[in-house]
DNA sequence: CTATATTGGTTGCATATGAAACTATAGGAG
DNA sequence: CTCCTATAGTTTCATATGCAACCAATATAG
């Protein structure tokens, strides 16, 4: 005699990836952002923007800052010009395109900055801390791909 | 002579664990809510509350959903009375307590799940398809310890 | 039993986010 | 050059999200 197994196929919420990736950033991102506001007055893209400029001392364009963080160019405009209103950021103006800027940090913002990065890694180190370096590297590595694969696929998506 | 070496403590956004989290968890969470908007009609939130009464035959109440989500009551109320306005979703009484009602997936409701779940898995295997099933458990591993580091952390404040 | 505190859920409001329209400058094509 | 198209950035508007206030039902203290 032959069993027939009809499977309807099946997904639990709680073991798809997706679900599991939203869950989980939600949760990092929510308490990264209450220590920054709180420490800092600082919101994430603010954040960010203030990240970015500082590994460009020689400036960067607004529009460079969306590219890298895939931050829509409203969200860095906002947050730049916040940025600029607290005097933490300073345009110059951009030889190569008078339409843009470059933004650099005042000196304000590379003190607030000195001050940021310690706590931004003591607060990575809270939560990562368990994890060895090698697991973190697969960690990065692993999200690497996933990058790399869902942007390849909008681009083909685009294409098409 | 004694060479003193004077570190700044430095961040590279681009390596920083909760900004990687969040760049790739809104890379797939896009891809995933314009997959679920074209073909169905739904928000996230809303195929996460169908996804959880599907789990639950004999009903669930807004509450249970939002604690397991972890989504905001206020959000689950909108998704479930988006989906009972499409006749989706059903509501009968809790005799348990009468300020809740038990949710259920109607004939509709469940016919939708059928066809969204395969689409949800393929869409899982186009991501994550060069994951090995080894790779896919040690992602989610990975993430469920950031969950219960940062759960345990909230609490921790909470009580302080 | 009442009186009070608590909890499930909804509604109202305030904020965050992004798409689309707009302005100003750039970069060709003729 | 002049015209046309494309791009950097801002503004405007529509939508999503979450907190706070609220209503109704429940649990608890006296």
């Amino acid at each position: 005699m032959i069993a027939l197994v009809m499977t309807i196929a099946s997904l639990r919420l709680d073991a798809f990836l997706p679900y599991r990736l939203s869950f989980t950033t939600n949760l990092v991102s929510d308490a990264v952002a209450s220590a920054y506001e709180e420490a800092f007055g600082l919101r994430i893209p603010e954040w960010r923007v203030v990240a970015v400029v500082a590994e460009h001392p020689d400036g960067v364009t607004q529009q460079a800052i969306g590219l890298k963080t895939r931050m829509d160019k409203v969200t860095v405009s906002r947050a730049a010009s916040a940025l600029i209103d607290r005097d933490l950021l300073q345009r110059t103006p951009n030889p190569a395109d008078q339409r843009s800027h470059l933004l650099m940090l005042s000196t304000a913002g590379t003190a607030l900055y000195r001050a940021i990065v310690p706590q931004a890694l003591a607060l990575e180190e809270q939560i990562f801390g368990s994890f060895t370096q090698a697991e973190r590297a697969q960690l990065v590595a692993m999200l690497r791909r996933i990058d790399a694969i869902v942007l390849a696929r909008t681009v083909q998506a685009a294409d098409a």
